[in-house]
DNA sequence: ACGACCGGGGTCTGCCATCGCG
DNA sequence: CGCGATGGCAGACCCCGGTCGT
């Protein structure tokens, strides 16, 4: 323990002379000599705490409990980067706040040298334009930038998602949605993107490379979820509305691919839900199929978001034979649908008559339709 | 001029489990 | 064993407007 706490106090005393003569750039040498040592010679003091690196994380404003609790291994290292990392992401425009944030959700962090960080950022400055969308997102999740310290992987990934076909506007939506995705090893994403063509060969569709790339860029979360969730779901719809190759093959590439990474039991719990509500409307159990192909979103809406909408609906005159017509106003928030039935009362609307699309429309068009009505006079 | 049809866009992390390695 | 890296999970919609046929 003796010798232990000589070598930290050999590292301590420098830094802390240096912080208090706010000299960044040095320390950031002094950081970045340490880290070449390599060395595991702290083992010996794996349960204690490294006192100046607590410092400096004061100072940067970091949570010290909150990266206790998350990552406490990281603290007890001799050799870390937290200063570099600061200046580094404060020169990129991050503010003081976001970096302590960033530094406290994501501690190991502060374990990446410069030039592994330099070199990751222009990595990801490929598929963004500024460096003001990088810091958004690290903001946002810093888990998603610094949980893998492989550089190498984060270049083919981006190179294979682009041999996919997926455009720069595509790659550029992917990485701001679900930037785990370029996380992910090479080998995952290709998994994730083999099943998808084996699926679609299996249901006998003839371009399984573009029936990848339709789901990719039409579930842009895809990637972040296991093979083994995704198929769960495609056999459940299979089965549960007992669809051909080609009517599930259809959906998948429409807006079914949306439903894929719904939990399996939630996909599950959904479907039930609404079987169970329609037959209690008076809907015959084959209306599922009709409805589901036609409004595949709806497997999206959790029970008592979907009871209350379609309840909703149902008290302002609107007929559930109308509903499974234009399932799509359901797409809609309760708050929504709840005004516009409003407006709809008070100018005496007959859906009977004109039907519902009305409720499927942008406000904008909404509210120019109701001025419309409302300066007609009354017949 | 109007409305039905349809597709697209936004948005999504933070935690735990597990494995391999030294 | 402890740590870093990686996989996986739960969570649970809403809104807009181009276009085309009439």
């Amino acid at each position: 323990m003796a010798a232990v706490s000589g070598i930290r106090a050999l590292i301590k005393v420098p830094n802390l002379l240096i912080l208090q003569q706010s000299f960044r750039l040095t320390l950031l040498q002094l950081a970045s000599t340490r880290h070449c040592s390599g060395s595991n010679g702290p083992k010996l003091a794996s349960d204690t705490e490294n006192k100046s690196l607590l410092e400096n994380l004061s100072l940067l404003g970091v949570d010290v409990k909150m990266v206790r609790q998350r990552q406490p291994g990281v603290l007890r290292k001799a050799f870390t980067n937290e200063m570099g990392l600061a200046q580094f992401l404060q020169e990129k425009g991050a503010s003081r706040q976001i970096i302590a944030s960033i530094v406290s959700r994501y501690p190991r962090a502060i374990t990446r040298s410069v030039e592994h960080l330099e070199q990751r950022w222009r990595l990801w400055r490929n598929v963004f334009n500024t460096d003001a969308e990088i810091v958004s997102i690290l903001g946002r999740s810093p888990e998603s930038f610094f949980r893998s310290s492989d550089n190498e992987n984060l270049e083919k990934n981006i190179a294979f998602l682009i041999s996919l076909g997926l455009n720069s506007k595509d790659l550029h939506r992917l990485l701001t949605t679900a930037p785990r995705t370029f996380s992910n090893s090479l080998e995952l994403n290709k998994q994730m993107v083999e099943f998808l063509e084996d699926i679609c060969h299996e249901l006998g569709g003839n371009d399984p490379e573009q029936f990848a790339k339709s789901v990719i860029s039409k579930n842009l979360y895809i990637l972040i979820r296991s093979t083994k969730r995704v198929k769960a779901n495609i056999d459940n719809l299979k089965t549960f509305l007992k669809l051909s190759d080609a009517e599930l093959l259809a959906l998948l590439q429409g807006h079914g691919a949306d439903i894929l990474d719904l939990s399996n039991e939630y996909l599950k719990k959904n479907f039930k839900n609404i079987e169970q509500k329609i037959i209690l409307l008076g809907c015959k159990k084959n209306d599922m199929k009709k409805l589901i192909i036609n409004y595949p979103m709806i497997l999206y809406i959790g029970p008592s978001t979907l009871n209350s909408k379609l309840d909703c609906l149902l008290k302002g005159g609107i007929t559930i034979k109308q509903i499974l017509e234009k399932p799509k106003v359901l797409d809609y928030s309760k708050q929504n649908i709840t005004e516009r039935l409003m407006e709809l009362q008070r100018v005496g609307y007959d859906f009977e008559k004109n039907g519902i699309n009305i409720l499927d429309s942008s406000w904008k068009r909404f509210a120019a339709k109701i001025e419309k009505l409302s300066d007609l006079p009354e017949e």
